[in-house]
DNA sequence: GTCAAAAGCACAAACGTTTGCACATCTCCG
DNA sequence: CGGAGATGTGCAAACGTTTGTGCTTTTGAC
């Protein structure tokens, strides 16, 4: 049997509330009394039951954390551990603990949410979806996503800043001499790859260049499953981009690949650089010169913004911006 | 406020107990009352809280999982999501709810485990550790480690046959022809890696062949830390290695680059057959020839385990074996 | 030496459930 | 028609804490 308060109470000669008080450094408890409980309460291993303490707290120090689900390839990314890191190292160091969503098999992050929700134990929720995300305030729990949210005004969410980091990684050909940019990986569903796409386009204006739609080929973001017949038209003729910004490390891999299969080699005929800053772009053959978006801090921030959600709710909508960096390694070669 | 049963109990005009037994399927409660009851539950909104259920039924449905620490790029390793998904689904689907170990950055598992423990949340646990795992019976709770653990005999596990899987690769190479085989990424910290190695062993004694201590080459497992002057050694020679098993897909592609580097090209000059079956190891030219240890169905047996045990803790000691299985990619030619 | 204030502690209620037991009603048999 | 068994429901205790209130003792000022 676990030992409780009251044993610990009977121990001291004193009552559980005594105990209690004294364990919270109560200043109603005396000096003496209060470090010889904690004495006691060390030797007979005692730890206060947490269900009861947050029954009657109503508080649980646990923060929910749901993934969009999908599966397939996309939790694989190497995104989201460093993201998890992020948070549970946050959360670790304030006491807290990080609840799943789990979910059965295939199921909606909707139906993850209402999972944690419904259980009862959680008092905040990180939802960390790079799909729309639906405008979930489940049964009054503090929502942050991680990510842009369609309705970012009266929204918690940390994100980076999108279309900064996509006009960034143009702006890096542009300066290293590039006149023709193509953009891989666009898709619509995902907010992430329409705010750098934008970016983009703004990058390429300001520079007085033009904007072609050719230029722009969609897949499906972190899915490697490009249109490779159009991908090929596109740097077949003579005034073929020079260089490419790529939405995920993966797809940048594979067009090395494809572009290789043609004849034509990195950097030295196309430039490339993409976003994510992954294991295998770390690996591949150029290295690649990759976006960091920072994973671990986003994370971190999430955390430390629920956090401050649970103990402060009346905080006024807030997005978090954290900075990503651009990584150089060998997939960009300066040109003229 | 949220709806409590007893609010239930008022609405439906009963005792706070019947309400409870209706919502429990009581066979004492007449079917009508039941009926009646869930529809005005149902209406209400009521959801019980779990913290007072778990108060009195001592059952959380919670299940603590804690990651071997470290994080480096051991926790970036696309092994770890996909066991968390395995997990996570059928905690889900048994309407379990997963914890996760977190602890401060830099803590060890010992720490992670612990806090686990102490939060009196987790009625079970599942550590996924690289490393050598303490026996850690921690506060009374079932452990269930997923690798391979010292103390095999009287632990619950669910693990690869890491010799047979190391055997296998081996004889995968064996089979179609080649004859000197290095090892490479033995550390003899990891279970995992001396297991393999044992299985490579015994394939090359059992076709007859010589161990040759010099064959194998160590490094960190899971970090890319490879003494490369040595291996540069071994592949020098006339009598080089033409076939190599890697013990992770990111010491294969680095071995590749240094083959090309060397001005040996894979598979024609050397074979390789690696472990894990990363996205890298896909991405990688050529494709890997890689054994996949189906970190899915280790994360779902996990749990599967973990969950009899808090059900039935007097189950002897168990481990499961998870069947690997190599999936053939561009790596490796056929000699001869 | 008296009294008020401060200090130190115990009592008991409360948090929202579950569950053993007792109680009331109803049915049916002899 | 009386009582035994079913059947359905309510009472109250219990789970292990926290915390408002009240009681006792000590302290210090006059």
């Amino acid at each position: 049997m676990k030992v409780t308060i009251k044993d610990v109470a009977k121990a001291a000669g004193v009552s559980p509330s005594t105990v209690s008080r004294a364990l919270h450094d109560n200043p109603r408890i005396s000096e003496e009394m209060r470090k010889q409980i904690k004495k006691i309460a060390q030797e007979m291993d005692f730890h206060p039951n947490q269900m009861a303490r947050s029954l009657v707290s109503r508080r649980s120090r646990i923060i929910g954390v749901v993934f969009s689900g999908e599966g397939g390839d996309s939790l694989n990314h190497s995104f989201y551990p460093s993201v998890l890191q992020g948070l549970g190292h946050v959360a670790g160091a304030r006491r807290y603990h990080v609840l799943l969503g789990t979910g059965t098999e295939g199921d909606s992050t909707q139906e993850a949410v209402r999972q944690l929700t419904d259980s009862g134990f959680a008092e905040g929720l990180i939802v960390l979806t790079a799909e729309d995300v639906p405008a979930t305030d489940a049964a009054g729990l503090p929502v942050v996503t991680l990510g842009h949210p369609i309705n970012a005004e009266n929204a918690y969410y940390v994100d980076n800043d999108n279309v900064a980091a996509g006009k960034a990684a143009t702006e890096y050909l542009l300066k290293r001499g590039h006149r023709h940019i193509a953009l891989l990986g666009y898709d619509k569903q995902f907010m992430v790859t329409v705010d750098r796409r934008q970016g983009y386009q703004q990058a390429l204006e300001e520079a007085g260049l033009p904007f072609n739609r050719e230029d722009v080929v969609s897949s499906r973001y972190l899915y490697n499953t490009t249109d490779e017949s159009q991908l090929r038209r596109l740097f077949d003729g003579e005034d073929r981009p020079t260089g490419v910004v790529c939405m995920d490390d993966a797809q940048a891999i594979t067009l090395c690949h494809m572009l290789t299969d043609m004849g034509l080699t990195v950097p030295q005929d196309v430039s490339i650089v993409s976003f994510n800053d992954t294991p295998a772009g770390r690996l591949n053959n150029p290295p690649l010169t990759s976006i960091n978006v920072d994973p671990y801090q986003l994370g971190q921030k999430a955390m430390e913004l629920v956090i401050k959600l649970v103990k402060h709710p009346e905080t006024p909508p807030t997005g978090m911006i954290v900075p990503f960096s651009i990584v150089e390694r060998d997939s960009v070669r300066t040109i003229g």
